[in-house]
RNA sequence: GCCGGGGUAGCUCAGUUGGUAAGAGCGCAACAUUCAUAACGUUGAGGUCGUGGGUCCGACUCCCACCCUCGGCACCA
């Protein structure tokens, strides 16, 4: 492999800390960790960002609310993402906050002026219903009768000037690029609903509020207004890996190769930061893959609903793999997925304990009690036939990873896990072979089915690192844990 | 309202350009078996492929209408 020069750099998308993280973001974090770690395994040169947002009128509102200092509670927010990510084994290299002022403040300032040079800065009168209790303007289909559903109080009309970002000029320009391929738009049906919004036309779009009424970085030049959120959130891709002083790690890192997103945020990373990138002179990311949600038991999550998914609590209660693997499994990457406590043991049970879990006891059950078996007798196969299965099985992993198919590329590690369940039972293995050539036969099977081990093991690192390394251990020192315990029904 | 994606076995989904393929996995049942986590394996039951028309020798696959569902339609992120 010479694939040491090959630069890859993912991302997730920065998640906003007014509330602590949810299986959504653990879902987008650990699909991203799965491009991180196979990539790594090619040899490439792997970045991997991931961060928080923490400026804008949510977080303020909910600090205020409880009390707190708002950076003090940004801080304790961003922690807990730290946290999540790192209890669910996740890779990255780095760690951005929007409130950051060494990396990323000079960074948006800088980008601020490119955009300003570009001539795509300017003021314009910003008019919106403004509800004094939230201290926000609200949104057409947030109003209900003129009022703030929340307050329930008469909005008033405020005027007020901002600066506005030329989003218009680009339209032209992106839907181009996403025609070509350059930039890619991952599902197709999200791409075409991307160049469907750019056929309408895009307004420009406001870049920043009045300062009293937005949490942000001052414009430059112009501490009356705070820089609005997508000045703010978008640029992390960029801030967090050197723009500001253009260093060598930013000159070999930049274009991201994929940002990872939920389709919530779709419009602003397949429209706005295309645009502010172009604008800016810098190169497009390549790849935007756009994931969905996951419901519970077919119902939105909601904090009002009392069905929010506790990521945390998943973990320490099946371990992280588990919660890893269906993620992986269960969810289709692209589309809206259901959690369900039944599904996830479901799964768990029938892949995890019943599939890889028993498929390794059994393995060294055979090579110890059965037989007195020493890995590796070979490195080569002696079956022909187990062989060109796991190749086949091999080929279709990685187009399936390469076209963010998780769920595929685990099905076809499943397929190899089956095939070697069934190579046991048609060789009857637990049997004593009579004659000493049988016995060399059934040690030639054991070391087949020890190859096939160790390249599962190898397969599912980028998804299942924990397991990964405890059936690479099984391997090499002849003894297994019990990877997944069946949980009792 | 406009635009787009879907509606295929209990569940989650595959189904290439229309013609002996109506499929997989899970769940369920039976059988077999004991090396393993009551596991693994084999076999099986289960669908008029949303509804009603149409084109065709022939449609899940094409056309029309309708129903249901999900999403987008521009500053909540």
């Amino acid at each position: 492999m010479t694939n040491k020069s090959k630069k890859f750099y993912v991302t997730t998308s920065i998640p906003y800390t007014n509330a602590p993280p949810h299986i959504g973001f653990a879902l987008e974090a650990v699909q991203a960790d799965v491009l991180a770690r196979y990539h790594r395994g090619l040899g490439e040169d792997v970045f991997f960002l991931t961060g928080t947002d923490e400026h804008g009128i949510k977080t303020l509102r909910v600090a205020r609310e409880a009390g707190r200092d708002v950076k003090d509670f940004a801080d304790e927010m961003s922690g807990k993402f730290k946290d999540i990510v790192k209890v669910l084994n996740v890779s990255n290299d780095d760690f951005i906050r929007t409130t950051d002022e060494v990396r990323h403040k000079p960074a948006v300032e800088k980008l601020w002026k490119k955009l300003e040079k570009s001539g795509d800065i300017y003021k314009k009168k910003y008019k919106g219903f403004y509800c004094p209790g939230c201290e926000a303007f609200k949104t057409d289909r947030e109003i209900i009768d003129g009022k703030c559903p929340i307050h329930l109080k008469k909005l008033e009309l405020v005027e007020e000037e901002n600066y506005f970002f030329r989003l218009s000029k680009y339209t032209k320009e992106i839907e181009k690029r996403i025609n070509s391929g350059e930039l890619e738009i991952v599902p197709e049906g999200k791409k075409n609903e991307t160049l469907s919004m750019l056929k309408q036309g895009m307004e420009d779009v406001s870049f920043s509020r009045m300062k009293d009424k937005y949490w942000g970085w001052p414009v430059p030049e112009d501490p009356s207004q705070n820089l609005y959120v997508w000045m703010d959130a978008l640029p992390n891709y960029i801030s967090a890996i050197g723009y500001e002083e253009e260093t060598d790690q930013f000159k070999k890192l930049w274009p991201a190769n994929v940002h990872c997103i939920g389709k919530d945020i779709m419009k602003f990373h397949t429209i706005f930061w295309p645009a502010m990138l172009l604008s800016a002179g810098l190169e497009l990311p390549k790849t935007i893959f756009v994931h969905g949600f996951i419901n519970v038991a077919g119902q939105k999550m909601s904090k009002s609903l009392g069905n929010v998914v506790d990521p945390f609590e998943l973990v320490k209660k099946y371990g992280v793999d588990a919660v890893r693997y269906y993620l992986l499994r269960e969810i289709l990457p692209t589309e809206d997925g259901d959690f369900t406590y039944e599904k996830f043991e479901q799964r768990y049970n029938s892949d995890l304990a019943g599939g890889i879990g028993n498929l390794v006891a059994r393995v060294l059950g055979i090579a110890t009690k059965i037989s007195n078996f020493q890995f590796p007798i070979s490195n080569k196969f002696s079956n022909f036939n187990l062989q060109k299965k796991i190749k086949e099985e091999q080929k279709k992993y990685k187009l399936a990873v390469e076209s963010f198919k998780f769920n595929e590329a685990l099905i076809a590690v499943w397929e190899i896990i089956s095939a070697c369940d069934k190579y046991i039972n048609e060789e009857k293995l637990w049997e004593t072979p009579s004659t000493s050539s049988g016995q060399a036969k059934k040690l030639e099977i054991i070391n087949d089915l020890f190859l096939a081990i160790e390249e599962i093991g190898v397969l599912l690192e980028p998804f299942l690192p924990e397991t990964a390394e405890k059936i690479k251990k099984a391997v090499d020192t002849q003894k297994a844990e019990n990877l997944f315990p069946r949980i009792a029904k």
